[in-house]
DNA sequence: TGCTAGAATGACTGTTCGGTCAGTGGAGTG
DNA sequence: CACTCCACTGACCGAACAGTCATTCTAGCA
């Protein structure tokens, strides 16, 4: 509400902050959260140990921060890709063709992500409940796709949830594989793949009576 | 070759490190690696510490240990299912119930496993080599009866590699939001779900070629 | 029962790392 | 130029923890 003009502070203060997330990307994205230290952030940064801590309160802090970022862009994209699409089939293509995009974009990014989504499942998440909403909000747009494609009778009636879920983790599995094998290839003959599989899992028809002896 | 026979020493010393590894994949699943701790684990196992170091020779060495065996066991149930399955769905469905009904029964050891994957993305897995071929070798029954199913014109003429990884990846998303969520229920509506998505999805006529508008 | 080997113990050590704060330097001001 | 202010620094602190080892306990034997 308080509109007050940006000082050449507010400028200097938030640049730094950039670029301290930046090099808690890289640091966290490397070691994951407890092998990564402050003392590396910093020197990625080119600062001192104690100019972190005027920025951020905790490690914790510049942790989130740093993932937080990175979320909400990365949710911001899938969304809008998602959304664009002209049919359903099209829609679970950019969903996986923004993420995977993404995710090779900024793979300091997807390692956290990955190992985020790891520590949810023990348990001792940032705040348990932070990324579970974030799964579903990655998920959210493709989901009502399905569902209206289901509703149109475009494709089966599946659990929508469950469907744009399956999506979510063949998606993640892929970006993963690329990762590690360092392919720098193309990867619309994956993305494809899955957008085939995924697709003809859900025409409404055929198939899902094979259960023979 | 050399066939001693086992003393009662040997014996207990087996016991002991039975029973040390049930406490190590407790603490570490809880906890991870880096936040489990040794003297959690003495705890658990009701020893002091000193005397894991009498079996093990570092926590590394333990927690290698400690997943290997559930690695081992898992591998086997999955094969096992997997090559009695009459038929190329039956088998989808039996990898996914293997594993399912395994990471059920162990969900410690499942969270061993979901941080060991996102390790090795990360880079800093134990040993980088060490479970990517745990992965090869879990997908690889799944993956030669899709193979053969391709072969006999069941399926379409998929990447049976990246099939197989795909049910792998859902397979896993699945115990994971099941842990999460505390699912008491039978899984076997989920178990349907993900055989008749990528069962259907293989077929090989229908739906492939559904590029609109 | 007394003796002994070696299994088990847990206090201790060295190190690592998150977080602190007294001190410094340089930009802005009069 | 002198003075002030504060962003920045990095040596330091305390806690946590892997791993050690001198000591204690105990099972098995004579």
């Amino acid at each position: 509400m308080t509109a007050v003009k940006p000082s050449k502070d507010d400028v200097v203060a938030a640049y730094r902050r950039g670029a301290l997330l930046a090099a808690a990307r890289g640091v966290f994205g490397a070691n994951g959260f407890e092998q990564a230290t402050m003392d590396a952030i910093a020197e990625e940064a080119g600062v001192a140990k104690g100019t972190i801590y005027l920025y951020y309160p905790s490690k914790q802090s510049i942790y989130d921060a740093t993932f937080a970022a990175g979320t909400a862009e990365l949710t911001r994209l899938t969304d809008a890709q998602v959304e664009a699409a002209p049919n359903p089939r099209s829609a679970i293509a950019a969903f996986v063709q923004a993420r995977v995009s993404y995710f090779q974009e900024f793979p300091d990014y997807f390692r956290m992500y990955v190992i985020e989504l790891s520590r949810i499942v023990i348990g001792l998440g940032p705040r348990q409940g932070g990324c579970r909403v974030a799964v579903e909000d990655h998920t959210r747009a493709l989901q009502r796709a399905i569902e209206q494609a289901a509703a149109r009778g475009e494709v089966r009636a599946v659990d929508p949830a469950a469907a744009a879920l399956a999506v979510f983790d063949i998606t993640r599995g892929l970006v993963a594989r690329r990762l590690l094998t360092g392919a720098k290839s193309d990867a619309t003959r994956d993305i494809d793949f899955i957008t085939d599989l995924i697709w003809a899992g859900l025409q409404p028809v055929s198939g899902a009576q094979g259960h023979p002896a």
